[in-house]
DNA sequence: TTGTGGTTTGTTATTTTATAACATATCAAA
DNA sequence: TTTGATATGTTATAAAATAACAAACCACAA
């Protein structure tokens, strides 16, 4: 029985909502073969690109790992905090930054399609 | 014949200029092997891994490769552009953008240490 | 000199991440 | 139904990164 891109996606969103820190793809796929032994690699490749394309999730290019979307809205520009220590993963919206962001490259004629801003650091918690 | 790491880096530092566009670290490997033909992988990424701690060499994150730092002075906040067709990767100051950036994040108490700006997009010869 | 200990570098092997290539199934329209 | 376009599964492999240990190097003291 083989399951539509729909529900792989969902079932990969449910997977990544049972966590706060991010997970690799490996991660995910090996939390839907304990209900589905025989799923590959590139079925959770696939789905994790239909879902970072649709904005809901979001790939950590530095940690090589996914969260889900946070925030009900489409973000202009997610930012990612990334705590070193406990991995907890936060989303904020850069929408302010797009102005200096544009000014900064205008020089170049850049025209930018995709937006990544990653800070790592740590959290109130373990910054404390 | 083994070098000291200084020699090392400064190798690879010549093999990342001698293109404009980023290198991966067996990118860099292949180069190095033409005159060094017995040179690991460990090798390169521990001398990449000091040549960007130094700020001498950028990581895109998003591409998994790596470019020199093309300006004099310590960028407070590189940001990265990259052309999605010809590979072109230009450095702009970023420094502009942390008094933003801080105040998106201030709410969540959250101590930036690094932060990585990429952007995806066209630059000016393959937009036109 | 000659150890001696800390550090750096080399080596081997493996782990982790990601995708190519092709087979098979599904679905919608003719 | 056939047919063809698309989506999914499968197998295999490629690409990126690092673990673990061995060997060499260097500074310094005896």
């Amino acid at each position: 029985m083989r399951k539509q891109a729909a529900a792989r996606q969902a079932d990969i969103m449910d997977v990544l909502k049972t966590t706060k820190a991010p997970m690799t793809a490996y991660q995910i796929l090996g939390q839907l073969q304990k209900s589905e032994p025989d799923i590959a690699p590139p079925t959770v490749y696939r789905a994790l690109t239909a879902l970072t394309e649709q904005g809901r999730a979001h790939k950590l290019e530095s940690l090589k790992a996914f969260v889900p979307c946070r925030c009900d809205h489409d973000k202009s520009l997610p930012v990612l905090t990334i705590c070193e220590d406990c991995g907890l993963v936060e989303e904020h919206d850069g929408g302010s930054l797009v102005p200096k962001l544009s000014s900064l490259i205008a020089a170049s004629k850049f025209v930018a399609k995709r937006h990544i801003v990653e800070l790592h650091g740590h959290c109130s918690t373990c910054a404390a």
